[in-house]
DNA sequence: CAAAACATTTGACATAAATCAAATAATCAT
DNA sequence: ATGATTATTTGATTTATGTCAAATGTTTTG
């Protein structure tokens, strides 16, 4: 009875399997990795789990830790007039953090939160620095993802200024083409700087 | 009265002094500058100036070089319909190139012209490349420089999305406090993603 | 220094999107 | 499953900002 109990259990949220293969992957993207590097980050990334919903990080915490996703998808967001206002969504093979918080190790406005129960490897600030400090190629690599990253930035700027409320949602479901239609309504108008009701009249109106 | 002439020239737009200093002081804000290093730069700097008006690097070019300004105000700009949308101002201290252009070799749509004169040092990408394969450090003084951009960005893109034009006016005038009043209005107006009557309007209320 | 070119201001009007309010629809917890 | 939350849709109205047009002001250039 138990037993079947825990089998059920597992099926529904299977106890994840320490593969670092994906996240290996994503390092060659921009570096070779020594067989001395692979040992370290092996030794330093962690397996992690959050429930839908749950809070990853709260704003009152100094965000000390990021989050290399295998599946699921995490989000920050911010209060404005209590309300919350979605910054950016990460899925597979994204970092995720508070990123002020995280460099500067200072608080900042930024929540994280779980849109679907997720998998992740968790990073912690203090061993990336001893990361940094031992493995060059390790600034390499945060220099050349961090231009990924810019140009995107770039990119939603240009979008926020000149396009209407329906160019905008269609910016944002070329952004994230993979997951856009798991992400609420609300958190989506927030993201892109518009109603719920807007938004909601954007997607009848096709 | 050749020589005169010459003078005459260069007391209008004068031969630059070749201080590397600030720009030494910038670098030492990140990292520690080695005597090697340091010669290293001396070397692959080169004093620029350009004319106020001046086109720096057309959208059809590949951006090869990054200027870091000593005095003057350069700015970014693309076409939309015909007309110019400007994407950030740089002034003193600061690094400007068109990033996507210049980090990845190829071309963009960004413009770079120069607001008023102005006086630069400039960095060819080759250069960079040999000081990031051959000092460590310039790794490091990238990642930690670019964090800096990547907060300014951030608060750019909120100050976007749930901002009245008078609070993105507001934010503008913040970001550059130092040389907001420098920037012509429609400049400013495209910067922020507004018309120029508004801005106007904006303006006269005060 | 005057004429031309360009930048800013002002006015009248149009419109996309916000706001307020209430009805459905979907999801969650017991 | 069923009631209770929570999320989304729909409708009526308001408002900030855009658009178009023309006047005024400023800078540039021969």
């Amino acid at each position: 009875m138990h037993i079947l109990l825990l089998i059920s259990k597992k099926t529904h949220k299977p106890f994840p399997i320490e593969t670092t293969e994906n996240i290996f992957e994503h390092f060659e993207q921009y570096i070779k990795l020594s067989d001395k590097l692979k040992a370290e980050l092996k030794d330093k990334l962690h397996v992690v789990t959050f429930k839908k919903g749950e809070l990853v990080l709260d704003a009152d915490q100094i965000s000390t830790k990021s989050y290399f996703i295998r599946k699921g998808i995490l989000r920050t967001y911010f209060l404005k007039d209590g309300k919350e206002v979605s910054e950016y969504f990460c899925s597979t093979n994204e970092w995720i953090n508070s990123p002020r918080s995280f460099m500067q190790r200072k608080k900042d406005i930024y929540y994280i939160d779980a849109i679907e129960t997720t998998e992740a490897f968790s990073l912690h600030v203090n061993d990336l620095v001893y990361l940094f400090d031992h493995f060059p190629e390790m600034e390499r690599y945060s220099r050349l993802s961090m231009g990924t990253i810019f140009g995107h930035l770039m990119e939603r700027i240009t979008s926020m200024r000149f396009a209407s409320a329906k160019e905008k949602y269609a910016h944002f479901c070329e952004t994230y083409h993979d997951i856009y239609h798991r992400i609420p309504l609300g958190m989506v108008a927030s993201y892109i700087g518009i109603t719920q009701e807007t938004l909601s009249r954007i997607r009848a109106e096709k």
